[in-house]
DNA sequence: GCCGTTTTCGGCCCGACTGTTTTCAGTCG
């Protein structure tokens, strides 16, 4: 599958375009074209074949020539006659924070630099001070640049960045005359990766008698003793590198007036695809949408909540989970947008594991953990025999399992017990029980933990053939992905859902962070291809079932209804369920 | 380069912060 190397080709055209100074807004449709191609959630090439790229929006003639002339030769022309025009290595330059494509065009021209290290060089020698408008103040700044480059880990998992938030937003609670306070950006849309954290902060209404002024609430914030280092402390804006227990973070704080809430948590939310969807609708309809509010002219016309903004524009209310420009403003002007799943909706876990192989917890502490969390069911789903290091489970031991589940459900009240396991796929597409021990079983998870970095065709047809087998009710982690540590497995997901589909079987969501597999776009073209997702915490620990909410938000970022979730069934609608597959 | 119930040509989102600018360009989100 070529997508990512396509999606980073486009990008790469529009680098070079803006060294060379081209036109902003045809760089913008290369953009728009490496995301468009970047967010596929199957292979660009069938996509092509089918006749459907081209009536994507922002795919026109040109750009579906150059993929197509991609595809067929590996290369496009015109990305070949812009890698003639610059050093390839002024690339790396332009990822320096700081560093812009005039910095770049500049440092090349005048002194001939191509590379980091001739730019370290020039900074400590004094020599990149002969260049108009650069003195000490952006050396130094470059500097710090290239420093962060070479010691950060790039952008973070969700759960690092909410404790992060937590942190800092702790922090300024406590300062007098505050307001509100609310993490927005990435963050609060719960993308699966987050680059930077934004908080907002309003002053309360009596700011002038006992309150801070909004710079003194930024230097309060940019002098915390978390706080590594300042990149940047003005009016209103603040913005730093702070330094959490697992990593380093870059939180930004903004301080807005009361009245303009509504407007600034809209606009750092984001997404930035999304927000420049609504200014479009706003100059349409006369209006000028920005951090401070929708105005008419000089009149402010919404601003206070989110609400009346979306409102105001014609639009049903987004959910930031939607906010990614993948339909949802259309959605939202004609009334369409889904009822979203959740975290209330949802009444068990399909995924966790306990002494039995490699948890921490007794199956009684589990599903005492889960019935203070409110759930009427769990899934005990321990691993099977050939993950040794996991500790997994013999069929013989499997068999004693199932007994001691069955023993702690009729004991509990108020809450189900299913016996399961996570059985391993293994390399010819067999599982690792057979199907007369998976037939006590309640649920069986299918899921690939040996050789993700196989062919496509064989990774594939290893799942396809787990999903054929009846007692299989759903695939875990289904592209094996790491979030930040390792790349999906090259599966074909089409194939999968579709065979899903036929089957009957559902597929997992792991909402551990590291994993959110299935991801937003394949959840999403799985509910429309009819799939049942099924959120699974794979907690190895009473308070591992605490990460629902990052497989929730995942399920909702996918548009998932409460009806497209096997969580939300009571006991009896999913036992129900779970004969459907089954040989009668 | 893309796009069209204002347009097939002429538009294409908006503002904060920084540095070195005496009025603004570059970078970032």
């Amino acid at each position: 599958m070529k997508n990512a190397q396509l999606s980073a080709t486009f990008d790469q055209m529009a680098d070079i375009m803006e060294i060379l100074g081209q036109d902003r807004f045809r760089i913008n449709s290369y953009r728009k074209v490496a995301r468009t191609i970047g967010e596929l959630p199957v292979d660009v090439a069938m996509l092509l074949e089918e006749g459907t790229l081209g009536k994507m929006p922002g795919i026109g003639k040109s750009s579906l020539a150059k993929i197509q002339e991609y595809l067929e030769s590996g290369k496009i022309a015109a990305h070949e006659a812009l890698l003639e025009k610059i050093p390839t290595s002024l690339l790396e330059l332009l990822e320096i924070p700081g560093m812009g494509p005039k910095g770049v065009k500049a440092f090349y021209d005048k002194l001939k630099i191509t590379n980091v290290d001739e730019l370290k060089k020039a900074l400590a020698d004094g020599s990149a001070a002969t260049l108009p408008g650069f003195g000490e103040k952006k050396a130094a700044a470059l500097q710090k640049g290239i420093e962060f480059l070479e010691t950060s880990a790039g952008r973070i998992r969700l759960d690092q960045a909410a404790d992060a938030a937590h942190m800092v937003i702790g922090h300024l609670q406590r300062l007098p005359g505050i307001d509100r306070v609310e993490p927005a950006g990435s963050l609060r849309r719960r993308a699966e990766s987050i680059g930077d954290v934004d908080i907002l902060v309003t002053t309360g209404a009596d700011k002038k008698k006992s309150g801070l002024t909004p710079k003194e609430i930024i230097a309060l914030f940019t002098t915390a003793p978390f706080v590594e280092r300042v990149l940047a402390a003005g009016e209103t804006k603040g913005s730093a590198i702070v330094q959490t227990e697992t990593t380093p973070v870059q939180v930004d704080v903004r301080v807005v007036p009361a009245e303009s809430f509504g407007a600034a948590l809209q606009y750092f939310t984001g997404s930035k695809p999304h927000n420049v969807r609504l200014r479009e609708i706003a100059v349409k309809a006369k209006l000028k949408l920005n951090e401070y509010g929708l105005f008419r002219g000089e009149r402010l016309v919404a601003g206070a909540t989110e609400e009346e903004i979306y409102e105001k524009l014609g639009l049903d209310f987004i959910a930031p989970a939607l906010r990614e420009d993948r339909g949802e403003v259309e959605a939202a002007a004609n009334h369409s947008l889904p009822k979203l799943l959740q975290q209330s909706d949802v009444k068990g876990d399909f995924h966790m594991h306990t002494l039995a192989s490699d948890g921490r917890a007794e199956i009684e502490e589990m599903a005492e953990a889960a019935q203070t969390l409110g759930y009427a069911f769990i899934c005990i789903t321990d691993h099977s025999e050939s993950s040794i290091i996991a500790n997994g489970q013999t069929p013989k031991r499997l068999a004693r399992q199932i007994e001691k589940i069955h023993k702690v459900d009729a004991r509990l009240r108020g809450i189900t017990v299913l016996a399961g396991a996570e059985v391993d796929i293994l390399a010819d597409g067999k599982l690792d029980f057979d199907d007369a021990l998976l037939a006590h079983l309640d649920f069986a998870i299918a899921s690939i933990h040996s050789g993700l970095g196989s062919p496509r065709a064989k990774v594939t047809s290893r799942t396809l053939k787990a999903m054929d087998n009846p007692y299989i009710t759903c695939i875990g982690h289904p592209t094996g992905r790491l979030i930040g540590q390792r790349e999906a497995m090259d599966i074909d997901m089409a194939a999968v859902i579709e065979h899903a589909a036929q089957t009957q079987t559902a597929l997992e969501i792991n909402a551990n962070p590291y994993r959110l597999d299935l991801k937003d776009t394949h959840c999403r073209m799985a509910i429309d291809k009819g799939v049942k997702l099924a959120i699974g915490t794979d907690a190895h620990s009473a308070a591992g079932l605490g990460l629902m909410p990052f497989g929730v938000a995942t399920a909702a970022r996918g548009w998932a209804t409460p009806g497209d979730v096997l969580n939300t069934l009571t006991p009896a609608r999913l036992k129900t369920f779970l004969k459907t597959k089954r040989p009668r």
